[in-house]
DNA sequence: CCTTCTTTTTAATCTACCTTAAAGATCTAC
DNA sequence: GTAGATCTTTAAGGTAGATTAAAAAGAAGG
């Protein structure tokens, strides 16, 4: 009989043990597999083929086809929640609203076209989910969403926000201009950076006042890049 | 022995014959459970349900389910394409290429939320689809794309676009904001007419010198709400 | 090398769904 | 009102894919 699944650690790379590194290759492997084909789409041999196993040893690690696919999807947001968490908190602390959000943008645009797999799974399915495994998924879909409500809140309360926005409407927007960028990024057709540079733009002038814009601007001309490639602090 | 596919007329509403209008029921029926199930998920017996009438009756129209959804995801897309062009069409001829983006900003938005399980349906699947479907789908994505290329070209042409934005990333971003829409807007969280001001709000400052941005906004305070309802000549 | 625990495989079951066949129902025009 | 066309249904067939059972293959330790 096999014990339960085996502990599941590191979230990161590896390192685990070699069962823990078989189990986050069949959720990569799904990852993979549901971000192409959809979650009725994904066959299980579709998945054990990209992990190179038999399907049944899928079982040995999930209890269901339906609970990788839920752990998939919930892991995407988690893991880009802590990436965006931990770049903002590696901001210096008088980084203002809107250097915060250029940040946010860049963080989110490089995790989400890095290990797109992911976050194209998430993307592309999160409608399409039946209720059961929605649930786990939209908590942490809400709570990534905070982090976002917070950072249009606070260039709002600056009164760095113009006013004819309405702030769900627009925080919506932006992160519907972020998470498209999955659907059509080639990094053949264009470096990330020149994708990053134009999503801050965008959203720097869309959402602040002509004022605050240009002056946020230049502030970041010295400032965002650094803050930019910090991991830890 | 039945007869070829009946004389497929209106994409509008109805008035076709009635077995016209049986087959828009199913394409209708089969845009709702394409655009909540996705591809794979998409069973004949659940189009079949939501037509009112049995699985196999639906071979009458169509020649397999493949046919069915690949007109699905062909259709929103060109249906949105005809809209678009319309709406643009009857601009008064001085408009200028930040009034028609606003128009097109508009245009789009009103079509998905109002069509909105066709728009959903191709938005969600066109990454799911096999190839053989994806062919016509990309055609008509790829016409549609040329209206957003040309409306952000001729901006740039007029100089009224920011110097520091990647025109082809600038286009999708907005074209993101844009589709992601359908996935959160809920009539009864906000009204229509808020989100198509904050969206056109934002893509007029994302894109346009600042400058050009609050030109376009006072101009469009008179010309742009009466364009927008227009629809025939 | 033999035992035990872990991991993976092969073989078999069971269900769901597309599709075809054939028969019914409805409609139209003489 | 009845022949023929149009449309719709009921009744199978066949296949693919999740899951389970049971056996095989590794690995760790003595």
């Amino acid at each position: 009989m096999p014990g339960k699944p085996p502990s599941k650690d590191a979230p990161e790379g590896n390192g685990g043990s070699k069962s823990a590194r078989t189990r986050e290759r069949i959720l990569d492997a799904a990852a993979h597999v549901l971000s192409r084909k959809g979650y009725a789409g994904t066959r299980l041999t579709d998945v054990a083929d990209q992990a190179v196993l038999q399907a049944p040893a899928i079982y040995y690690y999930f209890p269901s086809r339906e609970d990788l696919i839920e752990e998939v999807m919930w892991t995407g947001i988690a893991r880009m929640y802590t990436h965006v968490t931990d770049v903002l908190s590696a901001l210096p602390a008088d980084a203002g609203p809107l250097s915060r959000i250029d940040a946010a943008v860049a963080a989110h645009l490089r995790y989400e076209l890095e290990i797109s797999d992911y976050t194209t799974a998430s993307i592309r399915n999160a409608g399409q989910l039946p209720e059961n495994i929605r649930v786990r998924y939209s908590a942490e879909a809400t709570k990534y969403g905070d982090i976002w409500r917070k950072l249009v809140a606070d260039a709002g309360s600056a009164g760095l926000l113009r006013s004819d926005l309405d702030p769900r409407a627009a925080r919506m927007m932006v992160l519907g201009a972020l998470n498209w960028a999955a659907e059509w990024w080639n990094p053949r057709r264009g470096s990330l950076d020149t994708v990053v540079r134009t999503a801050q733009s965008i959203v720097r002038h869309g959402l602040a006042t002509p004022q605050a814009a240009e002056d946020a601007k230049t502030a970041a001309a010295t400032r965002q890049p650094r803050a930019d490639k910090a991991r830890l602090p």
